[in-house]
DNA sequence: GCCAACGTTGGC
DNA sequence: GCCAACGTTGGC
């Protein structure tokens, strides 16, 4: 069975719209720079995983849509380009410090609020929902994967 | 290897 | 804008 992901973006930055407007809706996932999730990337993300879009930093958090891991880790280009905010001067040309990944849209879904999901007793345990987390990409179970989808509904 | 200082995240 | 939680840095 593929594996079940949630990855967080500022729509400011990279909204599911976004996605959805994309070439072959696709985007590689660029700017991590936090190990535990860049070794998530390389370790155990595998083409077909699915993922819950999810926006995070702005008015209204919460998933916004269902995607699914298009290729295998790479390099993260904007880790060398100067004028990128996520230029990180430390990472070696000959050994990329950060990896980026190629995420597709399966489909936009109605908005589940995160104050819905922390209403919902199955995604108690959700990782992102864990006080303190600020990992961009955590790993959802299967369990996990069904509630939500039972809770964006018919036609999610 | 310790740990204080600092920067970032992200909901509110 | 606030602030708590967390990760990273760098001096020692």
């Amino acid at each position: 069975m593929a594996g079940h992901w949630l990855m967080k973006s500022e729509p400011a930055e990279a909204s599911i719209d976004d996605l959805a407007r994309a070439p072959a809706q696709t985007l590689g996932w660029t700017g991590v720079r936090n190990y535990q999730a860049r070794n998530f990337m390389r370790d155990a993300m595998q083409p077909g995983d699915d993922v819950l879009f999810y926006h995070s930093s702005c008015a209204e958090p919460g998933i916004a849509g269902l995607a699914r891991i298009a290729g295998r880790a790479a390099p993260d280009a904007t880790q060398f380009d100067p004028a990128s905010p996520y230029h990180d001067p430390r990472s070696p040309a000959d050994k990329p410090r950060w990896l980026q990944i190629d995420v597709k849209l399966v489909r936009k879904t109605r908005l589940l609020s995160l104050r819905e999901m922390r209403a919902a007793p199955a995604l108690a345990t959700m990782r992102v929902l864990q006080p303190g987390n600020r990992l961009s990409i955590t790993p959802v179970s299967d369990a996990e994967w069904n509630a939500v989808l039972a809770l964006l509904g018919p036609g999610a």
